[in-house]
DNA sequence: CACTAACCGAGACGGTACGTCCAGTCTTATA
DNA sequence: TATAAGACTGGACGTACCGTCTCGGTTAGTG
């Protein structure tokens, strides 16, 4: 009876907004102009984002690699592979300003907050899976909640504050860190 | 040779913007209003602080424990206390928001991203020291900077992503962890 | 296509100008309290006029009297109604400052330039065509340029530089010096 | 008693104020600049003019011909000479910008209406000693005052409103038509 | 020769308006 | 109902320049 939505503007201004935050970060993203690229009213983008932080957070969940994470048998290796992945999307640069602004914005705009935290909360379960099953299988131990941590909130730290590189040597070294001396020597 | 500039003013306008900022947070900073407030030109503030980000993080600098870090020859005890120190530094929700405020506002300002690392680096230290010590005291074994990046950065993920509480039992929990059980156990 | 431009605002936007302009004169008038005053944002004047000194323009050639100049079968006669009508324009001393600062902004700025020429040629056309007619009729001799320029000219320089007052009474003495008592005998 | 001022200051200061006034006209000129280029302190330049204004006036009576009027003996001539010599004071843009500029200014500032007054005033009176004396021989016909202003204010009125030139051309022109043809004819 | 008043450079300061930038909302006409 | 176009509110930003002030230091002429 209504005339439908352009699918194909959602795409559109998706990969405009990611194009742009990827070359200009986050206040390089300015909505008119990514309607206005995209040929599309500001409205339109309006319609389908509440704001211009609801879009980041599309842009980010659409790049999200959706990682099943991988189940070797061997724990550990697993868990290098689940934060190197961590590390990979927060590696670039643009990425990391992209974070640091979202957390910046979802703790000033509640409506906000609860989509970017299902957004960090993907990210930290792709990790927590791997940790949890290493401690239930026993191969792993403590609390899987601060191992977590540990892991998670370095890469993050590190991202966000230090500005480091996050390689994969670092993943290495910092998942045999926290699993221990004993566990990693059987298998690094 | 020329006139001084008066130090009461940045004592004045650092103070109104620190109460601000706990209040209203980043946003809630108006450079205009606080100048007013304090009874001092807009140029004035502009003269001493080329940004309001400049200003925020002297704020913060202004705001800082200055903690040199105890060394009761507990090494795990002396850990726990900087941990939770560094805790106490974000704790209220609008320190955090500020925290992340700052760290997306020096990805995007070169200029402000030394101001900012300084910040950040000296509370690291405060951490970091304590880790060298015990690891040169052989009380803690490991790669140092490893160790702090698990601490310090779960820390502030918690703080920044997670928004989960940041307590003195965090502060132990996290470094029983980190620490590993057999160090930890003869001192808990 | 569009939403249009709100006309009410332009005229009120003007409207309040002019008051102020009248009142203040040139540098009383603020752009952010014109626009306050009338409920309009500051965005919104300055989407019209780009410059303060577009504004003040519009306000002048607004106010203008739109004179299509009497013929009265007496040039002489029309001719003094028709200095008599450039006098009032400059005549309360807020006006006289608006027209030298008007004289001032168009030689800094090239942009306001054509817009304040504009309204100079009416004026002085108003002048202009009246003795234009009287020269073709054959009721004054010499060229017209020449007699509008000391017609005008002695105006403006009152207004301008010397403020002394321009009455009916100059108007009058005016137009006979320069028609000169030949002509000028037969009518006054 | 005291410290005597340094007179090479003023004369430096009028120097690139006038400079400076000439290529970038009236707010171009910055006193801070002038201050700065000269090696000198602003300080020093608010104590000999209180005002930008004042120092502008400064400029303009320095750069004044002085020119005591000729007695050729043949009155149109002297007095072609007389507006000729006005027109020249007013030629380049920047001059008639900076008469633009001040007329505006002394309409908002009453502390310094009388000094730009007496500049005009010295312009003034180098046309109406001639007209004067015209009169006053009986070769002139008419109200001297107003066949001033019917002249000066011409003259005027091209620099600043029409912005049309101003030869020897026009001046001898304009004199020609305001003098009349009977008693110019005899002497062209 | 010492003293002292005014001068000087440097630059901080109060004040005030300017014009700009963007987010998000609203209004029209059209598809 | 969706859309393009773009006007609108709203609010802070950083800038510019004026004229005043406060320093430390210099430089006459007077006692």
């Amino acid at each position: 009876m209504a005339r439908p939505r352009n699918a194909e503007s959602d795409a559109a201004i998706l990969a405009a907004a990611s194009a742009v935050l990827g070359e200009r970060g986050y206040d390089g993203l300015i909505v008119d102009e990514i309607a206005r690229s995209v040929g599309v009213a500001k409205t339109t983008v309006y319609r389908r984002w509440p704001t211009k932080n609801h879009l980041v957070v599309s842009v980010l969940e659409d790049g999200e690699p959706d990682a099943a994470a991988a189940d070797s048998g061997d724990d550990v290796r697993d868990l290098t592979s689940a934060v190197a992945a961590l590390c990979s999307t927060l590696d670039p640069a643009p990425m990391r300003r992209l974070v640091a602004e979202l957390a910046a914005a979802s703790s000033r705009d509640p409506a906000l907050r609860s989509e970017v935290d299902r957004l960090w909360a993907r990210r930290r379960d792709a990790v927590a899976v791997v940790v949890e099953r290493g401690v239930s299988a026993g191969t792993l131990s403590g609390d899987s909640a601060l191992i977590v941590d540990q892991l998670v909130g370095a890469v993050y730290y590190r991202a966000l504050i230090t500005g480091e590189t996050l390689d994969a040597e670092y993943s290495r070294g910092l998942v045999r860190a926290v699993v221990g001396p004993r566990d990693a020597e059987g298998t690094a």
